[in-house]
DNA sequence: CTGAAAGCGCTTACAG
DNA sequence: CTGAAAGCGCTTACAG
């Protein structure tokens, strides 16, 4: 299969008997040329469908319009609502995104870093990958690049960071137990914590501290890879326990998803003896039953607010660095697995 | 925040007293190149950090080793899976990769395969958008660039198409529940017949042909928009019949979760009263109870297939248009939905 | 083994 | 209002 040659600004040229400068300012309207050669230039243009090099464009100007996407994994639900925002907007503001996937791969993460520099992108937007330990490479790519982080963030690089409310979302999550007459709530959240995962054990702690009640080691449950398997697991746990927790508070849908799985096979009844709240409003969560209560987290605003923050950093560049952290506001959304009968 | 400047071939060669065709043959290991010369610059390029803008290397060249990938999607499982099969398989073959969403809209699908092709990608890979009903765009595009169809496909587009293997794995599966003794089977499928809806419905067909098993209308119910409302709404009119179906066939795993969550309603049991078989192992299929049968689509492998192919012809391009057809095989996963008591 | 030069397609000061 | 020319960073025939 041939490539069909490209139409370019030297042979609109030829055909018409204008220099090629002239034929590319009469392309892009420059205020210089007159409205008749505009006109002709144009409509052979359109014509012989030709459309400009972006590639030399992009080149000849330094700035290629992409914008570079780190995130761990494409295919989780929340991720790839993020990136639906993030495609949208880069589409409205005239980007285009290249997308890579770091698979919580610190090794891979740079290297992609590195690639997307070398490649010209216009800036980066970056998911951290888990265990983000040096944060060395990314300091380096602020040095020449704009660079913004989304959902998955370090507080030691400074940059603009746009995350949600996890510890006011958790502390929200858990006062709704609470509301509901729930005395002794668990927690499912990841060992080692995570940036997100730390936050919402705060919200948890707080919440319980403002309405003075306990908090037992007991029941602060912890698991390196925080899954449906291990929500299900943990929770038979719970379920052992000399002094059953009468809700549980997990971290991630998923884990909320395996709580009521176990809940479910016990014959534990949710939430009047057990009550579960999970967090991201995942697909998973109106499909298990009962219906989980779980925070939703606009991913797609997330997107689109950390694309706007880019290319303003793009279009305007500023000497300091900006290290501006927007805070999305989440939402409860109550289910069955909560409502009190 | 100011880009730094980059190092060039320029600075180097400078730094070097070398001329920059030098420097630039040593950076590639040309074989004229002296072992010393390559040292030297080898080792002064990696203390400065130098990195090839790619975006010069890939005017200069004509090839950007960047590939489009245009799904309707992004945020559909399956559809991640196979984008992360593309992202993989793109990587390790060194090409990257501009992901756009079509939104199922053909305007805005043909507004992206034109942007990518000014863009300079090397190759398109596409899943169309629902009621493409304009080949013309794409034919053009074909005229120019290599492209390779995956999953939503159109047999009127001359080109290479990975697809799975609708007909055989829908077949597979009313075949099994056929197996399982069951002898009304309903099938919910998609009003106007997308191509994977079509083919699965003639899998269909064909498996209650080959078992002499009657074909009726009544239980043959479509809707528009194959969701998991419309698979409870679907399922309940099937509920309301006088003849009810002892198995529901579900083109997709969303009206299948839907169609379970109708039974469940009614206290119909599951896979004893009505057994359900759905499509596209989601991750909901085995959130929902009892855990839905369904046929897993490897997309992961799709979109690698899909990859192989396209770099298979940008690299050797060929005169002639390829109209090769993979048929990716799909696998029935039994569980409790449908599985004999 | 190394270098000078052309050129990829475009934009943009500079000149007229 | 229009054009000739330089240059973005790189590769690669051509020459020596």
């Amino acid at each position: 299969m041939q490539k069909k040659p490209t139409v370019t600004l030297k042979e609109l040229s030829q055909k018409l008997e204008l220099s090629i400068s002239t034929v590319s300012r009469a392309l892009n309207d420059h205020p210089d040329i007159s409205r008749s050669t505009k006109d002709r230039v144009q409509k052979l243009a359109k014509a012989l469908d030709y459309s400009p090099n972006l590639f030399a464009k992009g080149f000849r100007s330094h700035s290629t319009h992409i914008l570079g996407v780190i995130v761990p994994n494409i295919s989780h639900y929340f991720t790839s609502t993020i990136l639906k925002g993030i495609l949208d907007e880069a589409e409205t503001s005239g980007y285009r995104v290249i997308i890579s996937e770091s698979k919580n791969n610190e090794t891979k993460q740079t290297e992609m870093l590195k690639t997307m520099t070398q490649f010209g992108v216009d800036g980066i937007l970056i998911a951290l990958a888990r265990k983000t330990s040096s944060i060395n490479d990314v300091l380096q790519i602020l040095k020449r690049l704009p660079l913004v982080m989304f959902d998955k963030v370090s507080d030691k690089i400074p940059c603009t960071q746009v995350i949600i409310d996890d510890e006011e979302a958790a502390f929200n999550a858990v006062e709704h137990l609470i509301n509901i007459g729930k005395k002794r709530i668990a927690i499912i959240k990841e060992t080692e914590n995570s940036f997100n995962s730390e936050k919402r054990f705060l919200g948890y702690l707080r919440a319980l501290k403002e309405h003075n009640m306990p908090i037992d080691d007991k029941i602060i449950l912890s698991t390196e890879d925080i899954s449906l398997t291990n929500g299900r697991r943990l929770t038979n746990l719970l379920l052992s326990m000399k002094k059953r927790p009468d809700a549980i508070f997990a971290i991630t849908d998923n884990a909320g998803i395996g709580a009521i799985k176990a809940l479910n096979k016990f014959k534990v009844k949710v939430p009047e003896e057990i009550a579960v709240v999970g967090f991201s409003n995942s697909l998973g969560s109106t499909i298990i039953q009962p219906a989980l209560t779980t925070v939703d987290q606009p991913g797609s605003k997330i997107g689109r607010t950390a694309v706007k923050y880019l290319i303003e950093e793009i279009e305007n560049p500023k000497k300091d660095i900006v290290t501006k952290t927007i805070t999305v506001k989440t939402n409860l959304i109550v289910r069955d697995s909560s409502f009190k009968a």
